[in-house]
DNA sequence: GGACTTCTGAACGTACAGGTTCAGATCCAT
DNA sequence: ATGGATCTGAACCTGTACGTTCAGAAGTCC
């Protein structure tokens, strides 16, 4: 379609015997999956997305499986990254828990709201049935290693008496529902873009009944204005 | 899947000629969709799984796309016909709030786990891209006729004083989300059957947050036995 | 500059799925 | 039983996508 020796074309096509067109063919491989899905993509498609020959792809993946299944764990590994860095930040919590919890809750939606992400996780659901393996690839071995890294981090602050002791994984796990569970539904699936303003407020919102459930001393934060955000669909 | 083949044997045998297939066909067009996704399943395997000839699917119904929306709804509709009546419940709730909502939650959950549920969430996310209309088909346009009929439960508890006030959808989105949110990781998507007792764990603690943050009395609820559960992955 | 590797573009073989056609079988109503 | 509707099974057409092949161009290393 944009095949005509455009500059931005000719710029492209400059280092042609590079080696590292592979990351350009996983890139574009995850991009054109993820507007097509597995069944529809074509390899012609990635290829030209890359600004690659079709002959080049097959000869750094083999197969369109294992194109697929490479694009998938590059871009995993990129979004879980984020994700934890993060979680990260719960590393050094200052008096205020409170803002501590809602900053993170906020990064994190950040994180899965972006497009990659909304992606990935289709595309996980979308694929699980053909690739069962990609579960453990997408989530990192395990429980999730997003989740593990929280659990972590909140069992610290069990600890130092800052949250109600319990299981650190199902709190963990709460703590991610509070804040993912309503925005699957606000964003229709990753249909429609939330403004940041949103996610403050999904934040907020999360945090508020976590700390009522899981801060040693729920009472201390009913105080602090909770009202007038109003920002609902 | 042996449902529709039992269902799809005993209309192969008796009458041929005379009957709706056409359900017969949807259904099939469901199993087969759910197995191996819009793009990779063929019509060829819909009519074999419905016990029908290849030009009557097309006869009852015109498209492969069409086909797929047609399914979905049904399936949709089915889905959604059970989780209204798992809500409610709440209609008539005891002197024990706590029970009912660990009740409904536990309902809930059995819905959101059973094979053709998990099948629906997870062609809406896949096939979203190619058929947008198709989330409003499933969530029943708005921001959910299940998400609103709890609302409509939760919002008459906090009017009776038996729940803390507040925006009722916000609470409705919070208390799905204590519910769902748990069992995606735990049943690894859907992929791995999980045992009813789990389920009682997964509403019993998620009800355990839901009304440490929105019930008039939290400390009512604490004294309730609430551990030696164990259930985890 | 020359040898070696990689990339390109286009063509090819193959397979398979969407959708149609058609003659014959089956069913329903009268 | 007869007529009309529907279903069947198989063949058929067509488009498309996977994956391969190959000659030649372009980059890389000595």
């Amino acid at each position: 379609m944009t095949g005509t020796a455009t500059s931005a074309e000719a710029e492209r096509r400059a280092p042609r015997g590079r080696i590292d067109k592979r990351q350009a063919i996983l890139d574009a491989a995850f991009t054109v999956f993820a507007r097509e899905g597995y069944g529809q993509a074509c390899v012609k498609d990635i290829a030209d997305e890359a600004g690659v020959a079709k002959p080049t792809v097959y000869n750094h993946l083999s197969d369109k499986a294992n194109l697929f299944r490479q694009a998938m764990a590059a871009a995993a590994e990129r979004s879980m990254a984020d994700e934890l860095a993060a979680i990260e930040r719960l590393r050094d919590v200052g008096d205020d828990i409170r803002t501590a919890l809602e900053d993170v809750g906020h990064r994190l939606l950040q994180c899965y709201c972006d497009d990659r992400s909304w992606a990935l996780r289709r595309l996980l659901h979308a694929e699980l049935g053909r690739f069962p393996e990609l579960l453990d690839t997408v989530r990192g071995h395990g429980t999730g290693r997003v989740n593990d890294a929280l659990a972590d981090r909140l069992a610290r602050l069990s600890l130092a008496g800052r949250l109600r002791a319990g299981d650190p994984a199902e709190a963990a796990e709460q703590f991610v529902a509070l804040l993912t569970g309503p925005i699957e539904a606000r964003s229709r699936l990753g249909t429609v873009p939330i403004p940041d303003a949103e996610l403050h407020t999904v934040a907020r919102a999360g945090v508020r009944t976590f700390l009522r459930a899981y801060a040693t001393d729920p009472q201390a934060y009913e105080t602090t204005a909770q009202a007038a955000d109003g920002t609902r669909g």
